[in-house]
DNA sequence: AGCTAACCGAGACGGTACGTCGAGTCTTTCC
DNA sequence: GGAAAGACTCGACGTACCGTCTCGGTTAGCT
């Protein structure tokens, strides 16, 4: 039961560093895994050993550049949701970002043991989007009551749909009535705005 | 200046009718141009003379199923948005049709050209709840200046965003919830539900 | 039983004047009928009313551009037989003439209605050749009873087979030594060359 | 440096075999690289990894059963000269062999890569009649400063131009006074025959 | 020190589909 | 009935990726 050689650990990140950076120029469609083998100087079997397939891949590669986006809180709950969802907005504007999500939808839709990785990539801001919740609940802002949970699905979900299946446009003023018109629903008061 | 042989409208008919059954059979990824020219009894040129790629004929053949779909309106508005709610939640509920919508909304995302055809296939739909609200007006059940586009992609975005991006369950209680909090925060006078 | 549409006679010109324009211009590989009614303005349709077939077409083509090629005698036979064959070995030292000949050769071979055009294209050429022979028997230069189209063969089939076949270079000191040894071999009295 | 898994040399073999077989079967026209490969149970991206298109593989594939025909020498030159130029006259009398013949010199005309391949085709059974003359010359029956290429090429280029190009007939009496013509024009004593 | 096991590069392989090209036929309208 | 226009069938082409496999060679840990 001798060990064998150890992974190069290196692997991992040349690969996934090459293959975010395709994702960058070419998006999802001119993706090739052999490519992305080739420019790591790493052959496609030790690709394929660590990720099962192309998607896998790319989903891994993915999950690294969200961890980019900050989310600061000003404390005021309002204005903070606003930017978010503008931050969201201004992403999905873009054709290479907007595809990308589409496809990665697509990749959790066909291969049920991705699903779960692709639902973590958005968990993690959604996460960081709710603590602004618990920030404002001890600053008074905000009963106690209300489903943090809903609001943001109203808003955030909104974003997404017309976005990438509408097609509509989602401007500032939009977002504002948006914000207001969730954090009405649920009885929050209406802090500074109106 | 005669004009030409006329086109077969036969084969529209034909090629869009089997497109539309293999998608049901296959899904998107079995789903071949070969094999749709092949069972409709045309040549793949003839095909491809009318949809310019894969990604055009499924669309197009996808157009066809969604007219299937009717809503009823029962006069309780907050009763029907519910119910259209969970009637997309169900049919998202469906791993083939999540699989399907994804991928549409990644061949939008692919090809310009293709994103108004796809926009377009929701479209419909949506009018059709709109007219929701119209009839509520009616009925006094709602004030004149709410915004139901507002409304709905509130509902509607928020059942999309957990069925496909977060992979949160989307059960009844929750849709109840979500519609409640929707009109809510539209001011709409909280009918029979509470 | 009323006349109907007289054909028109420019046609026939303008079609066959684009064809060898085009063979010119790209070669055998690259001539499509579908370019060729294009560019003459005239439809498919009319072209295959006339010509039965792509090579008939080409065939019917490169007929009007081979009557150009004028062959002066000078009384030396000697001397314009090797003229005559460096002028051949010359026009098949162009790939693009290779090409053009060997391809007609193979429409001759694939449908039997188009040999015997094809063989009709060189043997005005061959015919002219003859003619030297006649010339010299009026000089008193060459026997009576030798078969000038034995010799003929012998030196243009040799720089055919060489230019086509074997590949071998066709210079002028070959074509000398190729011209002599077939008029010695016919018994021609050695004229000026030795 | 590894050298990755080596090629399976059973391919080769195998769909070269099929190649040869398709045509004799229908010829080049009805060569498809498709049917070849599946015929061989290979996929056709490995033929292209071997042979980079069409027509290299049939020059391949011709190239293997040009090596069945045998050139026998009895030791009589004028003889055995008359009896390959009949055989090869033969061959070009079928109408499949005179198309695949013509098809190859085009092939080697359009793609210059294949050029070599196609010469070197001949050149074999070219190198196996020179050596006739070798023979011929241990025997005293020629002299020594004899040009046998040319002698060659004077009668293997006369039939082939007869048969290819002109379309004149081939026949007995006219080879035997290609031959003698031949011999006659390079100084060989003329043997028996007159 | 030797055995064994896993890793790695390289690259061939089967498979599936794509979109394209061109030939030749058919159908319509106009003259 | 000729001609223009263009839709249609048919057949094949060469290409692109995917994911698997089979090599030779390396690099550890265990015995």
């Amino acid at each position: 039961m001798g060990g064998g050689r150890p992974r190069d650990t290196g692997v991992e990140e040349r690969v996934v560093a090459v293959a975010r950076e395709m994702l960058r120029e070419g998006g999802y469609a001119r993706f090739a895994v052999d490519q992305v083998a080739d420019r790591a100087g790493v052959a496609k079997t030790t690709v394929y050993r660590r990720w099962p397939s192309r998607d896998h891949l790319v989903v891994a590669a993915v999950a690294t550049f969200l961890d980019d986006v900050a989310i600061e809180e000003t404390g005021d709950l309002r204005a903070d949701l606003v930017r978010i969802a503008a931050a969201i907005a201004a992403g999905l504007g873009q054709p290479g970002i907007r595809l990308l999500v589409s496809e990665l939808i697509a990749a959790g839709a066909r291969q049920p043991d991705l699903a779960a990785s692709v639902y973590q990539l958005w968990a993690r801001r959604r996460a960081a989007s709710l603590d602004l919740f618990a920030a404002a609940v001890g600053q008074g802002e905000q009963a106690d009551d209300v489903d943090p949970g809903l609001i943001l699905d109203q808003i955030i979900g909104a974003v997404y749909y017309r976005a990438l299946i509408t097609g509509d446009p989602v401007d500032d003023d939009y977002l504002k009535r948006l914000v207001s018109a969730a954090l009405a629903g649920a009885g929050v008061s209406s802090g500074g705005l109106a």
